[in-house]
DNA sequence: ATGGCCTGCAACGCAGGA
């Protein structure tokens, strides 16, 4: 089985590119964030043409998330059950026996805001939850834009970015709080490419110099990870002609 | 050199991303 995320930044604008990640990859879930529509506006017709069905909450200019999967998504759950949060940042859904969690997780922007104080409240309230879904989910992968470079080889420059937003201590400690409910990053399992990066900026040259950051991720239960065979970052599609600014990671399970 | 680029909304500039 395939799982895959992509922050598509605006589905409108990249539908194409998905479409041909679904034709290239074939994943049983692709998880979707920044969306940036309405529901009333999903591309539904054309995910459908391509064999696919999706589930998804949506939300004007921001945010967004959808779950991509030919065979149906059930038991929905949009958002964080105990977290009064208007914005549509989580979708989780059952897709082949597998507890898909779809997540949009807040920039905070720098850490000095008040953004980055509701990301660090949003992330505790997440770990309370997966703790709870964790012990009704033996099969759970937690998939999406973590805005989170867990460890020094995930960014580009440590130095540089050191104390800063996406790379600061308490950040960090948000991300190991989730590994320690028994969630395995997939991608560390395997032998990797030094330098691997799922986003870069659109300006300076970001991609071509490689200037990037690794802050997409697949967490795996441990019953999950026991048989995950690869995980990968396709860097193909930030190459393309009016790419996302992130890369999809897909993982084989 | 504290910007650069991209998206959506709406209106010709802004917020937000990371």
């Amino acid at each position: 089985m395939k799982l895959a995320t992509w922050n598509v930044n605006s589905l409108k604008v990249r539908l194409p590119h998905v479409l041909e990640f679904l034709d290239k990859h074939k994943p049983d879930a692709l998880c979707l964030q920044e969306i940036k529509l309405e529901d009333p506006n999903f591309p539904i017709k054309d995910i459908n043409a391509a064999g696919y069905q999706a589930v998804f909450a949506g939300q004007k200019t921001y945010n967004g998330v959808a779950i991509l999967s030919p065979t149906p998504a059930v038991d929905v759950c949009i958002g964080i059950p105990s977290l009064d949060d208007p914005q549509k940042r989580v979708i989780a859904a059952t897709v082949n026996g597998v507890r898909v969690v779809c997540v949009y997780i807040p920039n905070g922007e720098a850490v000095e805001s008040d953004k980055y104080q509701y990301k660090l409240n949003w992330l505790m309230a997440l770990i309370v939850w997966l703790k709870q879904e964790l012990a009704v989910h033996g099969k759970l992968a937690l998939l999406g834009d973590y805005n989170i470079a867990p460890e020094d080889r995930d960014v580009f420059d440590p130095k540089q970015w050191a104390g800063k937003v996406l790379f600061s201590d308490p950040e960090k400690a948000a991300f190991k709080d989730l590994v320690a409910l028994g969630l395995a990053d997939s991608f560390r399992m395997f032998d990797q490419a030094d330098k691997s990066y799922s986003w870069w900026d659109y300006r300076m040259n970001g991609f071509k110099r490689n200037l990037g950051v690794r802050i997409d991720h697949i967490l795996l239960s441990t019953e999950l990870a026991k048989s995950c065979k690869s995980c990968a970052i396709d860097t193909d599609f930030r190459a393309k002609e009016r790419p996302s600014d992130h890369a999809p990671v897909i993982a084989e399970i």
